[in-house]
DNA sequence: ATGCCCTTATGGTAAGGA
């Protein structure tokens, strides 16, 4: 089984690249964040005609998540169950659904803004919502994963220059903090290869030549459970998807399973 | 080498991203 995970930036904007991709990557399940739509404006019917069903929690302009899958598409949660809210609502980060032999969020973890702002604590908040809601998946006897932008830097060699990032979002204490308690509940980071230079970035800023000086980040992750861990054959970043005009600012993280 | 911001909702500008 081939499982992925994607910040699209839009899966209107993304929906041609998309589609191709789903296509010639042979990926049976996708997790799939930041869709940027209404729940009406989801593409349900393109996916259809490529074989794939879709458990979908989008409300609009900003955020929202999926799980595409032609391996079956069953047990699906909406919602992250007792998620902090923002600005008085509950935001669309969350999605699971059990995928033939395998359970999985989709999840889009809040940005922090600034370290010290409502979003920040809100961020770690969220966090915190999610160990407590994987829990008994984490720790169970099925595979299971957690997939998605995390928008935490695990290490320093996760991003291209640590002291860029000092005092920001993305790498302080707290947030690590924050994915070393769900490695405690039993999920561990399923590291990608990169396919070219030496680190496995997913994220690279659209400004600056970012993609082209390799000036990335990891903050695309996949934290499975031991089943889920035994399983890997081979994981990957697919560069090649951040390339050319319309692409994500986001590249697809890839997971082989051999299931 | 894969290229010098992109996306949404708007109705010229604002907000979010990380």
């Amino acid at each position: 089984m081939r499982i992925a995970t994607w910040n699209v930036n839009s899966i209107t904007a993304r929906l041609p690249r998309l589609l191709a991709w789903l296509e010639s990557s042979g990926t049976d399940v996708l997790c799939i964040q930041e869709t940027k739509c209404a729940a009406e404006q989801f593409p349900y019917d393109q996916l259809r005609e490529l074989g794939y069903e879709a458990a979908v929690n989008a409300t609009g302009r900003w955020n929202g998540v999926a799980v595409l899958s032609r391996v079956g598409l069953d047990e699906v949660v909406v919602g992250l169950p007792d998620g902090p809210e923002y600005d008085g609502a509950q935001e669309p980060r969350a999605v699971a659904a059990t995928c033939g032999a395998v359970r999985v969020w989709s999840v889009y973890v809040p940005n922090g803004r600034e370290v010290g702002h409502d979003h920040y604590n809100y961020k770690l908040r969220w966090f915190d919502a999610l160990r407590q809601a994987v829990a008994e998946d984490a720790a169970g006897d099925r595979p299971f994963a957690v997939l998605g932008d995390y928008n935490v830097a695990p290490t320093d060699d996760d991003v291209w220059d640590p002291s860029v990032f000092e005092g920001l979002t993305h790498v302080t204490p707290a947030e690590r903090a924050a994915l070393a308690a769900l490695r405690e509940s039993g999920l561990s980071d399923v590291v990608p290869r990169p396919l070219k230079y030496d680190r496995p970035f997913t994220y690279w800023d659209y400004r600056e030549l970012g993609f082209p000086k390799n000036k990335g980040m990891r903050i695309d992750l996949v934290y499975g459970n031991v089943p889920f861990a035994k399983a890997v054959g081979d994981a990957y970043v697919d560069r090649e998807e951040r390339k050319g005009k319309g692409a994500s600012d986001h590249a697809p993280v890839v997971v082989d399973l051999e299931l």
